[in-house]
DNA sequence: GTTAGCACTCGCACATAAAGAGTGCTAACA
DNA sequence: TGTTAGCACTCTTTATGTGCGAGTGCTAAC
């Protein structure tokens, strides 16, 4: 069977329809609400094929028609425009996102709040991953007989450090000449280089020195790393869930939240994800708990090198048109919104 | 009406009973399962004088008896006992407290973890205040021309840092003074003290140095000084609210999503509470939300300095012996837990 | 003071009925 | 040949009625 113009229209209707009330949608309502200029009853035929193409399913004889899978994934790949968003709404996500932030990780987190209230859907947002970051500058500095704080810059300016506890005292001489060594040897490298490399030991002849680089600030600076190298999960807009007619059941609605609770896991699935917008429609989620969800996501970068995702998740009824101009927008800003601020 | 030694024990039946099932308890639930000794009739005698006196109420006219919050007060206040948690408990959660945690932050959200899941509730927990915290030194280390990092070591050892930006050029030798100097100037003040006082200017011989320290290095250590102070509120067992009979209502599990989104209310309600263990018990809470919730929080301490809170927020009907207990517990382990593993 | 007995009250689960929305088919029409 | 009106049929939803069970409150006896 061939799609015609007419058909897609149609669909269009149809799904335009059932989006707004998440109620199935009968001939009569498109006839009435839609101008095709076609009666109910020739509705009724097309809608009777495009059930057959697999567009629309039945959820029983007698009631109208919701688009499947394949019709929404028709949808956003061929039929859906950018919906462009309004000056005012423009404005509103740039006042909010520009807001007196201090911190990358701060914006992102706040970009998932935004992304939560203008969506009324669950938000996340991944902070950037840091892997391709650059080391700068490593330094010891003494602070007490036995403690030192071990300060790593990364070349985008991001500062993380600990204190680290000595065995034995250190003088500022030995700390001066292991912070010269580590930064000779580390800036330039890449974080996970630096991470997973050996452990350059390039002081062999100060055995002083030596011990103990290698009993406290080792694994000082691994653990550092490890905490730079961290990508932190913000979701935002949990309880938007219960305002969906499909999770007014409170089975599912647990449901959702067990998915949502393994942040971890999600975690790992938006790493893999692909760049750029993607949109994953009910099955299309490997994830059976999500087999009911779709899931919109789009990279963001920060000066070119600093790559993370936000997105939304909601039920495959969703507006993907608004959807996907509110989290493309938001990730065209993020870079911007970070440079005007001057954070570090 | 007098309180007499059975009317207690019949209460105490009574809230045992419906606390376990969540099912208002009717006299011969009670002649049956608790070995008082008299008759359902006797029963229903007592628990209509119980009535009177305020302790008991009645869905409707043929149901069972459900304890009211003026029950609740005087089992918490007279008739409950701490209930001594098994040496498998107390391992358990010392385990989990202890495993592998660097930073104190990290200890007090898996406590809220912990929390949740011993007690099957939503748990919340408050970083530390650090208002009383002192400053031990203050140093700016150049990373390149136009950029420093204005680092802080508190007293407890707690470190932290921004990268500050410089209008001009600043010589080695000038962030040395600058350092020095605000090291002596706030070194034994408090981080309150410190972002309160009127900043101390006390190189105005040194007009290149008095110009920058104005212009950027103040900001920033404004700034770092406001991130030290932040509280953080890590709340766990959100979606343990369903599993309580009470929340299986859509409406209801809605309401209290919407409390618990309030973030920055709850961190303020906390922090208000006195110390100690505090148990408000329904009504008893003044947000009108929290009318049909308990709240109990204990307060922890590290090193007799940092305080904090935590706690957990569920039915009026939970089994307060058993999370006081847990409640206790944790806190008097905190301190400990973080000396053992010797975080910074 | 305690208890057995019994009438009475509700709420709940279930069945049944009526209403409404929507389809699918047929036959007529342009 | 495509379109439409008409109508029977299906299935869900909502309202209504009924019986059952849990539990009370009262009375009278112990």
């Amino acid at each position: 069977m061939d799609m015609t113009e007419r058909k897609l229209k149609i669909l269009q209707a149809i799904i335009s329809d059932f989006v707004r009330t998440a109620e199935p949608v009968g001939s009569r309502t498109i006839s009435r609400n839609y101008e095709l200029g076609i009666s109910p009853a020739t509705i009724r035929n097309e809608m009777s094929d495009l059930e057959e193409m697999g567009y629309l399913t039945h959820p029983h004889t007698s009631s109208g028609r919701v688009p499947s899978e394949k019709a929404y994934r028709l949808y956003v790949n061929e039929m859906m425009g950018r919906k462009e968003l309004s000056a005012d709404q423009k404005e509103e996500i740039a006042r909010r996102l520009y807001d007196n932030v201090t911190e990358l990780d701060n914006l992102i987190e706040r970009a998932a709040h935004v992304l939560s209230e203008i969506t009324s859907l669950t938000a996340f947002a991944l902070s950037p991953a840091k892997e391709m970051e650059k080391l700068r500058y490593i330094d010891l500095i003494p602070v007490d007989e036995r403690t030192v704080v071990l300060m790593i810059v990364s070349e985008s300016g991001k500062v993380s450090n600990t204190a680290v506890q000595l065995d034995r005292p250190a003088s500022e001489e030995t700390l001066r000449i292991l912070a010269k060594n580590m930064t000779y040897n580390y800036s330039g490298k890449t974080l996970s280089e630096a991470l997973r490399s050996d452990i350059i030991r390039n002081f062999r002849e100060d055995a002083e020195a030596m011990a103990m680089f290698e009993n406290n600030i080792v694994p000082g600076f691994l653990r550092t790393l490890e905490n730079m190298l961290n990508v932190n999960l913000y979701m935002d807009g949990l309880s938007n869930i219960f305002s969906i007619p499909e999770y007014s059941d409170i089975e599912k609605a647990k449901g959702f939240f067990d998915i949502i609770n393994r942040k971890e896991e999600i975690r790992k699935k938006l790493i893999e994800r692909d760049d750029g917008i993607i949109i994953t429609i009910g099955g299309e989620n490997q994830d059976a708990d999500l087999a009911e969800c779709s899931v919109v996501t789009a990279t963001y970068h920060v000066d070119g090198k600093l790559v993370g995702k936000l997105g939304v998740i909601g039920p495959t009824r969703m507006k993907y048109d608004e959807v996907t101009s509110v989290v493309e927008y938001l990730t065209d800003n993020i870079s911007k919104a970070f440079m005007i601020t001057g954070g570090d």
